[in-house]
Formats: C-alpha cells, structure tokens, sequence
DNA sequence: GCAAAAGTGTTAATGTTACACCCATGC
DNA sequence: GCATGGGTGTAACATTAACACTTTTGC
C-alpha cells in the first residue's frame, strides 16, 4: 500500500489516519453507491466554418482527506440504512453535484476485500448521462472540488493464451481523463477472462494508476466497455442530446463513444426510426443550415 | 408483514424470531449473494420415436427457519469478511449444493429497505448456469432441501400510460416453478418503466406470491430476461449443453428459453459458425442418426 | 467562387425469413 | 411402409456497407 505524506485537515498523515481507524469494530462491509456520470461537450471552434469537436467528459471530485488524498475519486457515498441504493445515487449526486432527473442505471458492484484501506466496502456503481446543459452547471464553479474531465479508454494490446482445457484472454487499456486546468489522470487496465472448461470468469486489474483515487480507474474502463456495447442496441445515447439537435451532432455522439469514424448515409437510415424531425433549423453555421430533430420515444413500438 | 404461526427448530413463532432479532444493533447493512442456477433437462419420451421434451430447470432450497419458514428460496448467503462477492458466490454453491467450476456471471444487486424482516440487507445475485448431469447430483437425493424447480415465465399483459412528460410501461409476468414432488411455487411479476423527462427508471414489483421466500420471485423474473437477451447475442447457451450434442438439443434450448419455435434451417446456419461437428452420431433414435457437434470456444475470432 | 457541411441516391454484398424437399432409421 | 426426426436448397425480402453526387450557406 502506498502511503501519502499529505496531511489532512486534522493534521493527520495516512499512517495516523489508519492508525486511529478500526477496522474490526464492524463484522459487516459498508455499502457505497459510485456514480459515473458521463456528459458529451463541444470544444471551440477552429474557425468560423467548421463544427466544434465533441469530447466525452465524466465528473470526478478532489479528495479532500484520506485515503488517496489530494487524488481524484468517483462522486458516491454510504448508504444510509433507509434508503435503497437507486435512493442513495440518486441523493449523492444531486448533494455533490446538484444534479438531478437524469438517466441512471446500475453498472456493477464491486467487492473485493481490500478495495479500501480502512475497512471492508461493497461499492455499487451506477451509470447517470446527463446532457451538456449540466456540464455547465459545474464547470462555472471554478473553486468547487468536482470537475469534469474528458475521457479516453483505448485498447492497446490483446493476447490470447490457449491453456489445457480453456484460454486465457487479455486486453490491455489505455486510460486517461484530462481537465485543463489540471494534471492528467490516467491509468492502465487489464481485462481477463478465464476459460477454464465450464467456468469462465472476468476480472479487471489495475496495471499502472496515476492520481484515480481507490480501483475507480477499473470501474471507469468498465462503464465505458457499457456505455460502447449499450449504444449499439440501445436508446441510451439520446440522454446525452439536447432537446434539439442536429443528425449530424447525434453522430458525433456515437462516434466518440464508439470510437470510429461512421459514414454518414448510412448512420441517418440507421437512426432515422428513433427521431422525429422538427420545423427547425440551426442558423449563422457558415455552411448550409441543418435541420433540428427530437428524440422519439415511440421508436420501439413501431416495430410491433 | 405476513407473519408465519409455523415454529422453528428453537420452538418460536414468526413473531418472537423477529422480535429476539435487534436490527438496531447495526448501522451497516448485511451484504448475501444469490444464486440463480438454471439448467435444462430432458423430460420422459413419449414413445420410441420421439425425442424428449426440455425443460428450463432452477435449484431452489426449502427454508428451514424464520423468516419465510417452509417456504423456497435461492441459494445463498452472507459475505464474509475476507473474500470477494464472486468468491462467496462460488463457496455457497459449493457448501449448499455441492456443484462448482460452471459458468457464472454478477446479475444485479437488490438493495431496498425492507427486503427482509431481520435486518437491512443487501444481496448481490449471480447467474451459473450448469449442464444437466449437475442436475442428477441433486435430484437423486430426496432428502435434501434443494430441488430443481421447472421454471416459465410468461408476459400476460402490457400496458403503456402517457403522462406529461414521458410514459410509463407496465409488463405483467406470470411466473410458476414447479417440480413433481412438491406444491407449486407462483408469482405475478409487475416490471415498470417510468420514463419522465430525462430520467428513467425501471422497478420490479411482486403482486402476488406464492411459497417463494423474500423478493426472490422478483429476482428470478429478472434473471430470465436478463438470459432471454443474453442468448440472442452471446454463447451463454452452451454453457447448458453437455460437451457433445446434436443440433436439435441445441435449438431445443434456444427454444425453451426464448419460448418461441424456431425454423430448423435457419437456426443450423444461424449457430454454424459456434459450433464444429465431430464423426460421432447418435444411435438407437428410432429415426435417423443425428451428427454430434461440440462448443467452438474460438467462433469470435473467426469474424475478425 | 469556395470551404464546409447538409442531405440524398445507388449498387453490391450480406443476412434473414419462410417454405419445400429429400434422407435414414427402428419397428 | 411409415412415423419421426436429420439434413439441405432456394427464392423473396431486408439490412448493411461503401461510395458518389447534389444542395445550401457565410464570407
């Protein structure tokens, strides 16, 4: 364990702070909620032509004491005894970061002995997409201690490894958050699965971790590793739109995530069941106007 | 609370179980996994010709104390302290039914207040599925609590409600396991989807229940749509198959689980490519032999 | 005029659905 | 011979992928 020099704000280093815990008080692990909520913002322009770039941003917030001091962590917190863990999520981020009424499933939850140095935690992870009207809300703030960084998770390696009755299968990834007020965050993560006859089990490791607080740097490449096989087969995607928006902005969503250049013909008769146009039209773009279309809920019945 | 007049081992009712119980002596919820083993078996043959019904098979244990005495629950248990969810996952199928080294994947975790009259408690579930010579090790014990229920669920009503700003879908479910020696076990499963604005929530709700312990009906309705999804786009199937099979036995457990027939031709050339022949045939049919086929663990690959 | 993006059409390849047909076995 | 399932072929239709082309705007 890596231990931090860092005081807090009792002035207490990392040893101090574990000292004074104790962990057999409890034969029961604590529960959190971890909330991974992802927003899709515009860069600047390049010139008065071209569209901004898109980036996928998720929010982290600083720690402000220990463990992982001074690190970056997931929002999230406890689960109060009379809430449900859908409550819990719901709570925490709208008191950390005052969102609320937007998209949120259940991830995963994750709990292996030792995910926290003080005592035994079981962390359920949510996912929440917000739309970048929320992005702004924070980003204003420039003292608060959450912020939203924008996302990269690239696989850089694979090697399958045939054992007697199975394989072994690992993929190497290449995180990294980046804020440009702050230093980077990044991260490598394995993925393994495990054939062994029967049994098949997959686990993420962390390989290498850079200022992400706890083993939130592994439940971030798999919300994404969601996030990429979920908008395939989803709606999910649209939580990340405005009201309004262009085909052309819902494509770059799509590309961003997925991570691919995608032909553009060909993803509007893809979408085209899922919007609805409007009378609309975006102006002053330096090119031909485009038209405005809404999300449309009713896509799924058409198909009965 | 439907309290139970039946006493346990220690002669108490419902009622003084629960009230010796002190759920205020923690401030930390109980963390359990469930397991939701399924597997298929053949039914009898009518005659020498035919071949044998399948049926979808879930391993349920007959609860020998408060709360729920008498009635069927999952298997499972608590976490201790020092292993990880999927190790306890794996340790109380192996204590409580003697089965290990399958396929299992983490489902959800349930975390409502109140889902058992004890004490807060949080139960993560996790999905195996076994083929069916683990249902023998089981089935040919009759003294035990554990039996293979035959399992169907099925969608009797849909109904979507517009509100104001989004809807609301409600899928009522009619849920029966059912095993030769023992009464029948039955649920009405309510599943919600509330879309409003941007934000979406999905429920489940047990509105009618019969001999199935704690929410678990709930979790089993959930368990099987999660598997209906899950076979369409990945192999999870062939975790039900023995290590030879005809494609027949393969199409028969699409079959049950998607509770739809499908077209012979379709289906092989659908499966062709998870799948590589083997020179062995079946024998004494009463009708033609059929080729037996074995698991392509490596069908993946092959699209890249 | 021209850069940039909006928007549409076409063709070939591929996958899906539904159905028809023949084959091999045990009794 | 016949019931039962094993196994294959085919035509209609739907979906996808790749590419080419026209249109509309601000400067």
């Amino acid at each position: 364990m890596k231990l931090n020099k860092i005081v807090n704000s009792h002035g207490q280093t990392e040893e101090e702070f574990l000292q004074a815990y104790n962990p057999n008080k409890y034969d029961r692990p604590s529960v959190t909620v971890d909330m991974l909520v992802f927003t899709v913002t515009d860069e600047e322009k390049k010139n008065y032509r071209t569209l901004p770039e898109k980036e996928l941003r998720l929010l982290m917030i600083k720690r402000a004491d220990h463990p992982f001091i001074g690190q970056w962590a997931l929002p999230g917190g406890f689960v109060k005894m009379d809430e449900s863990l859908g409550e819990a999520a719901i709570r925490e981020l709208k008191e950390e970061t005052n969102i609320e009424n937007i998209y949120m499933e259940q991830l995963y939850t994750w709990g292996d002995a030792g995910r926290d140095p003080r005592t035994r935690i079981i962390s359920t992870s949510y996912m929440a997409l917000a739309d970048s009207s929320n992005f702004l809300v924070i980003a204003n703030d420039d003292a608060s201690d959450a912020k939203w960084f924008s996302v990269k998770c690239k696989l850089f390696q694979e090697q399958k490894t045939l054992t007697g009755n199975g394989y072994k299968l690992c993929k190497m990834f290449n995180l990294t958050l980046s804020n440009e007020g702050e230093e980077e965050l990044s991260a490598v993560i394995k993925k393994v699965k495990v054939v062994e006859g029967r049994a098949c089990r997959t686990y993420y490791e962390i390989s290498e971790c850079n200022n992400i607080a706890f083993d939130h740097a592994k439940i971030i490449a798999y919300a994404i590793e969601r996030l990429r096989t979920k908008i395939e087969y989803t709606d999910i995607a649209f939580n990340l739109m405005p009201e309004l928006f262009t085909l052309t902005q819902l494509q770059q969503v799509y590309e961003i995530i997925l991570d691919t250049e995608l032909l553009k013909a060909n993803f509007r008769r893809k979408t085209a069941h899922m919007v609805t146009e409007t009378n609309e039209f975006t102006k002053d773009a330096g090119h031909r106007p485009s038209k405005l279309y809404r999300f449309n809920s009713n896509w799924q019945k058409e198909n009965e």
